[in-house]
DNA sequence: CCTACCGATCGGTAGG
DNA sequence: CCTACCGATCGGTAGG
């Protein structure tokens, strides 16, 4: 012994478990992007800890220690993303003074953020059917902040008289909601389309859906000036 | 032996798999209601036979000589309810001359349907997110029996100046989009409603949702008479 | 319709 | 001593 008093080490697990999680590695995050792939796909109950690693080109045993079990795996990609979300709301419309323009801004970038990644949209619609059961209340919390941003501009807006008197949570279910259900339903359009008649209009794209939502939905909500 | 030639026996199994199915059987019922509501809880991959057994109150080896395979299963729950669904609009909306008055139905329709039985739009949101892939030609068929009507109304309407031109396809996703999302995520609400502030505004109910689709979106595309 | 099982595969963890 | 893994296998359970 030298008689030197030496501080605790730093370490990342504390009895066998993980306390952070090294976001900065390239392997968690080869991992965590794999895992929201095959949790769309999948759903949480049908997805296996020895696709995810194949997929992320890791062992198994990896994501056991980068990160932690299926569960905790599950958290953690879908707090990543509505942590994301909710990021991109806030600072790209936080300056918005007009309440049209900021719920037109949450409709554009609701479809951005669509096309960008729907994985995660996909994985939070099985969790929705699913019952909700492993939704943290962390993750609501971070659903609240984007619930906020509507909210606020319904507020505004209806405080200003430039809108008509509505429940912002019902106006974010048609708005975010039908441009989920448009994410999700990609595949099953396709095999729609097929079978209609040719003179029919086309299924939409994401970006016809926001179209309609900012032209129609919410000018239906505008006052005139 | 008798001698005697006798008739080939009347089965329902032909080399060991099932042609027809006895939706008059209880039996057959219960093990249909079961399943249709562990797929809207677990999804297909997260579904076993064994729970849909349990829940029915039969043998596992029952649904497989009354129905078939998981797989079969599936189908057969999710066509019988595409199948009721689209009976349904057909048979109360064929006389509705009015594309408006047409619309509101179908909103109406979608709700109620939703509300009766949310098992089957929970296994059809899971079954989307989880990209269509058990989707039968019969179920797409099905599925456009369903298009069809919102698609006539819109036809009509634009044909005869009571409604502004609009994709069909768009307005469905809208009208049955905004519902099917409010209906799966009823749990997720309520978490949600316990972190706002007591002063906001309640969280949609399904009727709630119907009369926002009537009264602006509907009502937005509706000419002045 | 049930009992008795099977090939395989599940999430998670051992030692090195 | 530590970190970041790997090859192999654990006790149980899935669909059939």
């Amino acid at each position: 012994m030298t008689g030197v008093t030496r501080p605790p080490k730093k370490t990342a697990l504390d009895h066998g478990r993980r306390t952070t999680i090294d976001f900065e590695s390239e392997t968690v995050c080869r991992i965590l992007d794999a895992a929201e792939s095959i949790f769309a796909e999948n759903c949480y109950a049908g997805t296996r800890m020895d696709e995810i690693a194949a997929v992320a080109g890791v062992n198994k045993a990896t994501i056991y220690y980068h990160i932690g079990g299926k569960e905790k795996l599950y958290d953690v990609v879908l707090t990543r993303h509505f942590t994301h979300f909710a990021n991109r709301l806030e600072r790209e419309l936080a300056d918005c003074a007009d309440p049209v323009e900021g719920l037109r801004g949450v409709v554009r970038i609701h479809a951005e953020e669509f096309i960008r990644n729907n994985n995660a949209p996909r994985t939070i619609a099985h969790e929705l059917a699913g019952g909700s059961r492993r939704i943290t209340p962390e993750l609501v919390a971070a659903y609240a902040r984007i619930h906020g941003v509507t909210a606020r501009f319904v507020a505004e807006g209806m405080a200003s008289g430039r809108l008509r008197p509505v429940n912002p949570a019902v106006l974010q279910v048609v708005l975010a909601g039908s441009l989920l259900v448009n994410t999700i339903n990609a595949p099953f359009r396709s095999q729609l389309a097929a079978t209609l008649d040719p003179g029919q209009p086309p299924m939409p794209t994401l970006p016809d859906m926001a179209a309609f939502l900012e032209d129609v939905v919410i000018a239906a909500l505008t006052t005139m000036p």
